[in-house]
DNA sequence: GTGAAAGCGCTAACAA
DNA sequence: TTGTTAGCGCTTTCAC
């Protein structure tokens, strides 16, 4: 070990951030002296100096639903090879909080990701000038974006509710600022008319095991004989409340949630729109590394989203990317498709 | 509106951190006219000058986990409190990549939640040395912490499938790492002995469905006629693997998870050992903050936990709080029960 | 009650 | 290849 040569704050500073611009022995002299000290770089004057913060947002509207947190955790794994830290902000289905949240992290990230953010486009559009914002669930034109398209699972499900033998069908409705629960309305309305069959939707504010459970007095008035639900929690309620009234699933009743969450693998386990949260996840990310690494905040080329394209394949479904659109956003689609298991049993059900 | 007067660098500095020390009329001007003008503070430059981030990091193994989601979501929104912005870590059930988190974290946050650390002793306690940490489900005299005390519940558990006249339980066992894991190894070995029933420990490496799932065979090997498994997710894939091999439950086999999850909110719901994962984060947070607040990183008064342990209370459980030990890390106690649902129905069961 | 000035620890020109 | 210098935007004595 060589006698420690006294260097320079700036020859510090490069050994850790660009080596190449040393020779090796000095890089290497530094950091063994570092290591011994323990000495570790101090990430606000870094970020003061550069302003970049090596960190990123993700806001979620109810992190204890769980189509989100393997969202989370595969956008935080993938993160983490870009080395970005994740912030994590939970805005309890509030817009103003989703807006208070952003405010708060705003000054120490790089970029958001925005999962079915609850936001008026406006405050979005306002806050993508700023910086990138990768958006969940959300299609805004001219914003980078990955959206799970429920439209073929959807009719997929309707389509097997029809062979089954059912006419009437109830939709448990899902919160009215998520874009995933307008499409699956506007889905549900358009495939049931084609298919000559009615649509009952039926108001759930927050999606939660009780508000499922809580819905079926009015799925019973409704005279539905089969119900979708905006995803497999208020599924599982469903089920719950139709036990109750000694209805059973899927002898007298079919059953279709959304998501293909945990919530869905249970006894019986529960037919579903499989929604591959996680490829959105490491779609995600990957589509905001690639903002943050391109110098005017515009994915530089299609590089972006090619993993979360091929998670998205894996899945089965139809997955795939449209390139850029009128303002520019990059925009990944990922397909669903019906997962049929035990609530809505061909063997069972209305034709049984 | 009065003209605006220039005001100084520091006045504005003062007008956010100290209004007391500025007349009011100066305050609310300087106030007004960074609204109208958007400024927010530079939260680097800040830290950079105070040395503290106004961050916190939560780490936990496995955030796709349904016991931690609860857990988070109550330790962000009691953070946001204190206006604390929180990273969320994710180990992926591994030590080395929980140290590496942390070490990544440790230079932009004031304090650590460690939830179920899966890290050495040691590698904590130096951790703890250098930052408040606050672990939940580890047992680190010396260290401040929130225990989900599984003890109660198991007992329960063990004392009702006695009484459904069950002699041979298995265990479905979690991580080795983890703490609840250990405890509730050691209270059903205990509790069994003392009601005279024998108990099988079946390992299953991470908890998951898939997991529960392939244990069947074992279980089914081991003659046992009732299970009690690491938690709700395992519990399930049991449930699923045993109706595959026409194991009906709980006329023909008993079953009960860990947690109250939302995994355990199915149907039939399953019997569960409540856990109050949302107390705990709460606890968590109002530790933490209270160590940050006091200038020695230690609690000042009895404050901490306060909140925490009226939530366990509410639960239905005893909660409370063991005072100071040895080291001198506040330790809140969380107390759990047997929640009994349908896969242990008394009705059901061995003697029905 | 308010302003002036000195850093916090780092990076990034610019020199050498 | 390395050192010197000038800030990044804030807080904080210390004067006034």
């Amino acid at each position: 070990m060589a006698a420690a040569a006294r260097v320079s704050r700036s020859t510090v500073s490069r050994a850790f951030t660009r080596p190449q611009l040393l020779s090796p022995a000095t890089v290497e002299q530094v950091l063994t002296t570092a290591a011994r000290l323990g000495y570790v770089g101090n990430q606000a004057a870094r970020a003061l100096s550069t302003g970049r913060f090596g960190n990123i947002a993700v806001v979620v509207p109810d992190i204890a639903n769980p189509f989100f947190p393997p969202l989370v955790r595969s956008l935080q794994l993938a993160a983490e090879t870009a080395d970005l830290a994740v912030f994590l902000g939970d805005s309890d289905e509030s817009a103003e909080r989703e807006a208070k949240l952003i405010a708060r992290l705003a000054p120490q990230v790089e970029g958001f990701v925005l999962a079915s953010p609850r936001l008026s486009e406006q405050l979005i559009r306002e806050l993508a000038a700023t910086r990138p914002v990768v958006l969940v669930n959300r299609d805004l034109d001219g914003i980078a974006r990955v959206l799970i398209d429920s439209s073929g699972g959807m009719t997929e499900a309707v389509l097997l509710l029809k062979k089954l033998g059912h006419q009437r069908l109830a939709y448990l409705a899902g919160p009215r600022d998520s874009w995933s629960d307008g499409q699956r309305r506007t889905t549900l309305a358009r495939v049931s008319e084609q298919a000559g069959l009615t649509v009952e939707v039926i108001e759930t504010g927050r999606p939660s095991y009780a508000a499922g459970r809580e819905s079926v007095s009015a799925i019973v008035r409704s005279g539905a004989t089969a119900a979708i639900a905006f995803d497999d929690v208020v599924s599982q309620g469903v089920l719950a409340g139709l036990e109750v009234r000694g209805i059973s699933v899927p002898a007298d009743f079919s059953l279709v949630g959304c998501d293909d969450t945990l919530a869905a693998l249970t006894t019986p386990a529960l037919t579903t729109v499989s929604a591959g949260a996680a490829s959105a996840g490491a779609a995600a990310a990957q589509l905001l590394i690639t903002l943050l690494q391109s110098p005017d905040g515009r994915p530089a080329d299609a590089a972006a989203g090619g993993e979360g394209a091929a998670a998205a394949g894996a899945s089965g479904a139809a997955g795939g990317r449209a390139g850029e659109d009128g303002g520019g956003g990059e925009c990944v689609r990922i397909g669903t498709h019906l997962v049929v298991r035990g609530t809505t049993a061909v063997r069972g059900g209305m034709v049984a």
